[in-house]
DNA sequence: CCAAAGGTTCAACGATTGTTGTACCGTTGA
DNA sequence: TCAACGGTACAACAATCGTTGAACCTTTGG
């Protein structure tokens, strides 16, 4: 699999890393990731019921902000959140999403 | 001055509390009001240096996200964080937000 | 009562976004 | 070698966003 773009948290905005955490689909992957580590993509997509492109597209969104990170593992690929990094770029922030997504994900279900 | 819509912080997701917090003027003016507490509108406009238009669109914005509360003073207007609130509904975050937002501005400015 | 000033609303625009489907590329297993 | 599979890249689309300018409404001051 070709190599593919991993932002430099120091590169990253704080504009940016917001945005990247202002998408509903997006928080869930963040979340699915925070809960389970690193996970193969195809699991995320068939957990969250995503199409492969729209995974992809979310997926380099979140690789382009620094918060996550593609692993190659031949024909499989799998992801991890970035998250001491991320922490170093931005202290507290990415604790401070993930301590208010379930509260929202349940609102969200309602 | 006609009233205006505020949201109830009980109804805004987390996600739409990122996006609220992902325009980089909107941080701005969030930032501004963190150091400065109430200001009036005219103020922040000239400080930071925004069309009326645009003013009023970007406090629409974080009023519907309920960040920001808009105080009628007669023909003058003013606005002020509703920290509290917000820090009630998302625990932490606007913190964290705030605490990044010094370095970012930094970074936009060089 | 009228003109000026502070803000909001509306229409318009270019740019970006989220989503889908299709084509493509690299890897694996027969 | 070749077909199937996992992901990415690209084109296309409707929807939203940020910005601007003009029209409008309220309040204030003369």
């Amino acid at each position: 699999m070709r190599d593919v773009f991993h932002a430099d948290p120091a590169d990253v905005t704080l504009a940016a890393a917001m945005h990247g955490l202002s998408d509903p689909l997006r928080l869930r992957i963040v979340a699915l990731l925070a809960r389970n580590g690193e996970t193969e993509c195809s699991e995320i997509r068939r957990e969250l019921d995503i199409s492969k492109s729209n995974t992809s597209h979310h997926f380099r969104i979140l690789r382009e902000c620094g918060l996550l990170r593609r692993i190659n593992h031949g024909q499989q690929q799998s992801a991890r959140l970035r998250a001491d990094e991320f922490e170093a770029r931005f202290p507290g922030l990415l604790g401070a999403v993930l301590d208010n997504i379930e509260s929202d994900q349940q609102q969200a279900g309602a």
